[in-house]
DNA sequence: ACGAATGAAAC
DNA sequence: GTTTCATTCGT
């Protein structure tokens, strides 16, 4: 939150600030900001004539608006910016990359990388943001109908009231300024935007800024949508067809629908999307709206708490005490029953777990353990909710289930990010299923993570680390991350003001404060990426928390970024945890993912029980001598300032934040639910529009350094040398594969502009670790990713990390930090080496 | 504010 | 063809 907006942004809240915003559009001035209010209370379906009146009339007062559609010339505030060119898409989504790989460097010089990086791309990955920018383009344009690029050669514009605007914006729009206003970036504002959004709606925003009242109330009072809303939803079929952003913008626009009530229901697929992770409400707007929100989130909060508690518990056999214990203690007192169900949803866990293990290790195969592993998830959490709801009724209970569980399935399928062991052997080393799901809702671990983990986690690793019962482990590290996660739900619940009344007291207070009236709604959309994400996680976690053996530790988080933006990185668990340890017959494991496990381990003690801690331990030796953990740190600080906004597709942050998240959401998810219901209401327009436009632009590939390097090796940045990278087409595009292999996360060396040093030497490292005391197949299989280096001499430039590991380390180093030493290396180096060129990069489709 | 890049649009 | 501006942020 914080750092988030610092940016121009905030031009919009404080117009009086003055600051350097650049625009100031429409402003929103606090009078309107009443009317806002006042509106969203009065009606929420009123008809948008009516509407439109009242606007009209805001429009009066406040300020000069046009609804009209001609393009009126000259509201300085409307400012719409021009949409972005596919160029500019791309650099905004890898600024951030550039910026990591080059600290120093400063835009200009990230430009011209950026430039070069655009030059090289591969064709194909050049069209889907030349697609992106087109599609956006037609919807800023039918959302601003009358809006001209260029103020025309006459650009008195800037003079005539310069003042306001620093940048530009000259030009008119014509009719509905709101949208403008929504533009991207405005959206991303991410703190203010509610902000924003009031600034928008009230004044300028004509009939749609009362639509966007309209379904923001309706968000807020579930039932009102509900009665309205129709499950059919006529209009699906058209808006279906049309992209979101597309179907977005006539919405807002009130072109294309005249259908008002149908509207208020149908939410964007982005709204819906982020209704759904949310779990508040209004999933279809169908239906029971009301129950599916509670239900989900309420059933997360509970089974925070009673992780947290069984956590408790062990951290009192561990130690008696914890220096944070005050918060929990508190949720502790009430939480014994869930502690219960807790236990229960373990259990079924881990027969089903169990089970999948058996499946999955008879099925080597990456395809059929993911599918496995997916339907065991599915049902874990059927199964867990099933169970789980004790207290709740069970009428309830099943309506959950329905809108959860729809939500969660397509969410999963689409959020999930599943890795599967082929491209990367070192996934396997470490886990012994070889599958990874990244669940976005994992948000549980992260947050939480950083604070108990270190302390926790030190002492589980000096102590036991086997010693430690199996539950408690798992329990342990959902139940910590939960707990924060709890919190973060509880902020998002706030914000959004779903209703979640259970959750733990601190929930309440923090819920209470946000949550005011109807405003709050509208709050809830500024943040909106992060809830999103988080309530997605949250939806999930759950199953998430699945790995019982194993011990807690493992998992990582990738904690490093919990601080960020608070997101939550979701956690990135690695379910398998060990088969080998434990009970793997030796054949099995043989197959397939022990081998891999030992290699990581090599270095600790090759032959025995590998565990995953040694794998651990050497990766993260490994990573800490060559300075990786520390890019990977600077990278996640980088994005906590980056944050909010969408384009954070650093590394952690990516995880992190949205842009996992956000990505596999954002697309397939809004898809489907397009697809299926296609809701989109007019609700907020801006706000979707922008919404949409953030899905689609998270959604966007992003491509680690690597690949760009490799294409051109040696030159220096000016030129583009064309010639290798054509020939080099490498990897991006496979990044663009539908499948899993977008989700791939590559850990990729980066090398620094000019330098190769530390690439080799990250290489190298890599290699090592790897391979070293690996089997054939270890490096085989590392050969036989995706990945396989160009040149053969550099074994894998990028070489491929299981989110696992990568936790893994994280989790080690968050230790390692807190300490000061590495406790599991006692050797461990811990230099930094300056930047260490590493990379984290997800490409989505 | 400026600039670095690319691209789209309006000249 | 040229001019504007879209994004990003360190100077």
């Amino acid at each position: 939150m914080k750092g988030s907006n610092r940016n121009k942004d905030h031009s919009a809240e404080g117009e009086g600030a003055g600051k350097r915003p650049k625009r100031k559009c429409l402003q929103w001035h606090p009078l309107l900001a009443k009317k806002l209010l006042d509106f969203s209370e009065e009606e929420e379906e009123d008809d948008e004539e009516e509407d439109i009146d009242k606007v009209q009339l805001l429009g009066a007062d406040g300020l000069e608006q046009d609804v009209g559609e001609t393009e009126d010339d000259e509201s300085p505030e409307q400012r719409a910016r021009r949409p972005m060119n596919a160029f500019l898409l791309f650099c905004k989504r890898h600024r951030s990359l550039v910026r990591q790989e080059h600290p120093r460097l400063d835009n200009r010089g990230a430009t011209k990388i950026l430039a070069d990086w655009w030059a090289v791309l591969d064709p194909k990955e050049k069209q889907k943001y030349t697609d992106m920018a087109k599609e956006y383009k037609d919807a800023f344009m039918k959302a601003n109908p009358g809006y001209k690029w260029c103020p025309t050669t006459n650009k008195p514009v800037k003079s005539p009231t310069s003042a306001v605007n620093p940048r530009k914006k000259l030009w008119a729009f014509p009719s509905d300024s709101s949208r403008d206003l929504p533009s991207p970036k405005k959206a991303k504002t991410e703190e203010m935007p509610q902000l924003n959004f009031g600034m928008a709606d009230p004044t300028q925003m004509g009939g749609l800024s009362m639509l966007l009242l309209a379904g923001e109330h309706a968000l807020g009072t579930p039932e009102i949508s509900s009665g309205t809303c129709r499950p059919d939803v006529s209009e699906s079929s058209e808006l279906r067809q049309k992209s979101p952003l597309f179907q977005f913008a006539e919405i807002s626009s009130g072109t294309s629908h005249p259908d008002v009530p149908s509207k208020q229901c149908q939410a964007s697929a982005l709204f819906q999307f982020a209704e759904i992770s949310s779990n508040t409400s209004q999933l279809g707007g169908a239906e029971p709206v009301k129950r599916c929100g509670k239900s989900a989130l309420f059933q997360l909060a509970e089974m925070c708490l009673a992780s947290e508690g069984v956590k408790m518990e062990e951290s009192k056999l561990i130690k008696a005490k914890e220096s944070d214990g005050g918060r929990i203690k508190e949720l502790e007192k009430g939480k014994e029953e869930r502690e219960i169900k807790m236990e229960k949803i373990d259990e079924a866990r881990l027969q089903k777990e169990a089970e999948f293990e058996k499946s999955a290790k008879e099925n080597v195969r990456d395809s059929k353990e993911l599918r496995n592993f997916e339907e065991l998830r599915m049902d874990d959490i059927m199964g867990i909710k099933m169970e789980a709801p004790k207290e709740i009724k069970k009428e309830e209970l099943e309506e959950d289930q329905k809108c959860s569980h729809f939500p969660d399935f397509s969410y999963s399928a689409s959020s999930k990010i599943i890795i599967s062991d082929v491209p990367s052997r070192k996934d396997h080393m470490c886990h012994p299923h070889g599958i990874m799901i990244i669940e976005d809702p994992t948000a549980l671990s992260k947050p939480e993570k950083l604070k108990k983990k270190k302390k926790k986690n030190k002492m589980d690793r000096h102590g036991n680390d086997k010693s430690t019962p199996k539950k408690t482990c798992k329990k342990r590290q959902s139940s910590e991350s939960d707990i924060e996660s709890v919190m973060y739900t509880i902020e998002a619940v706030a914000k959004g003001d779903w209703g979640i009344e259970k959750l733990g007291e601190t929930a309440r207070k923090k819920v209470r404060t946000s949550s005011s009236g109807k405003g709050s709604i509208l709050d809830a959309k500024p943040p909106k990426k992060k809830v999103k994400s988080r309530e997605k996680k949250m939806s999930k976690e759950k199953s998430s928390d699945t790995t019982k053996e194993s011990r807690p530790q493992d998992f990582i988080s990738i904690s490093a970024s919990k601080n960020i933006s608070g997101e939550v990185p979701e956690g990135i668990k690695a379910e398998p945890l060990t088969p080998t340890e434990d009970a793997l017959p030796p054949s099995l494991s043989g197959q397939a993912k022990p081998e891999d496990s030992d290699c990581h381990r090599k270095i600790e003690t090759c032959g025995s029980r590998k565990s995953e801690r040694s794998c651990k331990g050497a990766l993260y030796k490994t990573l800490v001598s060559e300075g990786m953990l520390t890019s990977l740190r600077a990278n996640v600080d980088r994005g906590k300032r980056s944050s909010g906004k969408g384009n954070s597709s650093d590394h952690e942050g990516c995880w992190n934040e949205e842009s996992w998240t956000f990505n596999q959401s954002g697309t397939s998810g809004s898809k489907k639910f397009k697809k299926t219901k296609p809701k989109e209401d007019s609700l907020l327009g801006s706000a979707k529009l922008d919404e949409e436009f953030e899905k689609k632009f998270n959604s966007l590939p992003q491509y680690s350094p690597v690949t760009f390097d490799r294409k051109c090796v040696p030159v220096p940045r000016k030129k583009k040398k064309t010639g290798n990278m054509s020939s080099e087409p490498t990897k991006t595009s496979k990044g663009s594969g539908d499948k899993w292999s977008n989700k791939q996360l590559f850990l990729d060396a980066i090398h620094p502009t000019e330098d190769d040093k530390p690439k080799e030497q990250l290489q190298r490292s890599l290699a090592k670790v790897t391979e070293t005391g690996c089997n054939d197949e270890c490096s085989h299989n590392r050969e036989a990713t995706e990945t396989r280096s160009s040149t053969p001499e550099m074994p894998a430039v990028s070489a491929f990390f299981s989110l696992a590991a990568l936790a893994e380390v994280a989790a080690m180093e968050n230790v390692h930090r807190g300490q000061r030493s590495t406790p599991l290396t006692h050797d461990g180096q811990p230099k930094e080496m300056p930047q260490a060129p590493v990379l984290i990069s997800c490409a989505d489709q």
